[in-house]
DNA sequence: TGCTTCTTACGAAGATCTTCGTACTATCCT
DNA sequence: AGGATAGTACGAAGATCTTCGTAAGAAGCA
């Protein structure tokens, strides 16, 4: 079956396996299993099913050389994320980016590390706007 | 019926109502109807369908005093927001707050303006956290 | 070889979401 | 009064998501 045309966005528990091969790299269906097991109560064949679903709809990509094929996010971290929050931004804050990044950094206390990496990116934001 | 326990986010089509109720106030079925077929092809009584349901979910308070029920949010609309962005940070993001809001930002150009707000935001912050 | 284990493939059930048709009731207008 | 209009309630269909059982093939081992 080829891949779906567009993607939309990843279920929840289609975004839980992607967060394992985004950290962990390319794995099984055993392996995968075997680390969200650990998190939650969830049968072999219900991840096996999922990851085959999601490598239909483009999700991920899969490499059948071996016995056990081996299975890898499609698209980096980042760029789903990216898509994620761009979701979000028009669904509930009617497009306004600006308006989920105060409200985002409003409900929780930042480490002044933290504060200090986001200043420096609205420098660099800046610099390269102007 | 009582309402749900607990709220689990709101679908896509709930949240659409959501946003028309946050913006105009409070509105009767056929108000908002009116509001989204604007936008979107959609029949009244699935409006009407849905509004129950939120009821129901206790998404939506319903003033039946009148012949045509008027519904509001009972979550004020920065209360849902932040329920929704804390639900992406930590599906997404491994609960990293400040990831998110550096995705946020690197992946648009804000103006001058924006990014001024955001960093007097930074500074209330700093010296609240002290 | 023959038994056990691991893996993929597949079908289907149950849950939720979205949609709308139909029925019924209240209100309005002539 | 009586027909037209507008509203609510409800059931159910179709789509998608999540789950798992079962079957069948491949690999390993006694």
């Amino acid at each position: 079956m080829p891949p779906a045309p567009h993607s939309p966005r990843p279920t929840d528990a289609e975004l839980e396996i992607l967060r394992v091969l985004w950290t962990l790299g390319p794995r099984t269906v055993r392996q995968v299993h075997d680390e969200l097991s650990q998190k939650r109560d969830v049968g072999y064949t219900t991840m096996l099913k999922l990851m085959q679903i999601m490598t239909d709809k483009g999700l991920l990509l899969r490499d059948e050389s071996e016995r056990s094929h081996i299975y890898r996010a499609k698209q980096k971290e980042a760029v789903t994320q990216k898509q994620l929050v761009k979701d979000l931004v028009s669904r509930a804050f009617g497009g306004s980016t600006e308006k989920l990044v105060m409200q985002a950094l409003s409900s929780k206390k930042a480490t002044a590390q933290e504060i200090a990496d986001i200043r420096q990116l609205l420098d660099k934001m800046e610099g390269g706007a102007k």
